[in-house]
DNA sequence: CACTTTCTACCTTCCAGTAGGAAGGAAATC
DNA sequence: GATTTCCTTCCTACTGGAAGGTAGAAAGTG
């Protein structure tokens, strides 16, 4: 097994780390430096500017996205379980405090202040993860597995924002288990048990 | 009329407007002098320090919030035209671009690297907004206004979940009007013309 | 006169970023 | 096999600027 880390993988999961406690601003590359064990003027050799770093942190992101969503659907059918997948999938983060948000829910609070080049990935992030939820939404309605009040894109969009407040939430009362509280009225809904 | 505005006014105007642009590590005391016209060392004799300023900002932020909202009751008899004027409200604010974001929202998302005493201010006004929608919900779902599907203290919580989702996604797409959109559903289900 | 407000000037610390050299490995050349 | 060359990585040392904050004097106000 390749457990090899490289320097760049190392110092972008530090960066993930800090972005996710913080935002944009709220670290420098002197944290960084201080967790890896490496000099500053080494993170440059691999990042040259904070914005590379960034830019490159969230794209990966999204990459990472892009295949465990596509792993989610492989492994499970039913619309309404992937999704339940999905909203776990941040339970257990929030819970684990390891990944505790979204970076792009994170980062997208501070778009107006942010580096354009890095806005622009966390603007794309929101549109993959939008379309994603709403060819779920699509599929669920067809199928009949998933009971939907609204236009399947109107409710991905409104899956997304619950799930963004809903950490936003678990974070201001420092209690987790309200994420899947909130979750849980809107999973309700969603399942066909409960059409009217 | 009384259009005076105190200098410390200005001063709290101006950070607000930071703040929610990109929250509290976006800005400095710099920035504030230079809008508000006057010299750094000044703001320092308003308020001593950075957290000073901002612990200030946001205490005053929930003082508003409670008269505003309490005259809202005052005007607005039926709990679901109560809630659709708070929604309204956000995107009305969204929409001037003015005053784009809730403070604490926005802040909420940085808890984990603000300083202690901004943290205490930002929790405590997710309990006051959480309390007060909490009471709205338990009186429309007395009076028969409002069509609840849960407990009115999750049904709270999931509203207010869904009114920060939304100004994040209002952001990131950068189109004001999804705010509305995102909402439609919520405030939808809640009228009692549609309930099963 | 006392008090508040604002100013200039300065401090220390931290920031992102740069210059240039040392260490190491991998070939390629002799 | 030893030496030279090249490239990558990481280092020490530094720069200019911006950060939050302070000291103390000047200007305004009752």
């Amino acid at each position: 097994m390749s457990n090899l880390k490289t320097t760049p993988d190392d110092i972008l999961a530090c960066a993930r780390a800090l972005v996710t406690s913080g935002g944009y601003n709220s670290f420098s590359y002197a944290d960084i430096a201080e967790v890896v064990g490496i000099r500053k003027a080494s993170i440059h050799h691999h990042f040259p500017s904070k914005v590379d770093l960034v830019r490159t942190l969230v794209a990966r992101y999204r990459e990472d996205a892009a295949v465990g969503l596509a792993a989610l659907e492989q492994n499970v059918q039913n619309p309404l379980e992937v999704l339940r997948a999905y909203a776990d999938h941040w339970a257990m983060c929030i819970e684990d405090a390891s990944r505790p948000f979204c970076v792009c829910a994170l980062l997208a609070s501070e778009l107006p202040t942010l580096p354009p080049e890095v806005a622009l990935e966390v603007k794309a992030f929101f549109r993959f993860i939008s379309s994603w939820l709403t060819s779920i939404m699509e599929r669920g309605s067809k199928e009949g597995s998933l009971n939907l009040e609204s236009d399947p894109r109107i409710e991905a969009e409104a899956f997304m924002a619950s799930v963004h407040g809903a950490m936003l939430s678990a974070r201001a009362y420092g209690t987790p288990d309200v994420f899947a509280t909130i979750l849980a009225p809107t999973m309700a809904r969603l399942s066909p048990a409960n059409a009217h």
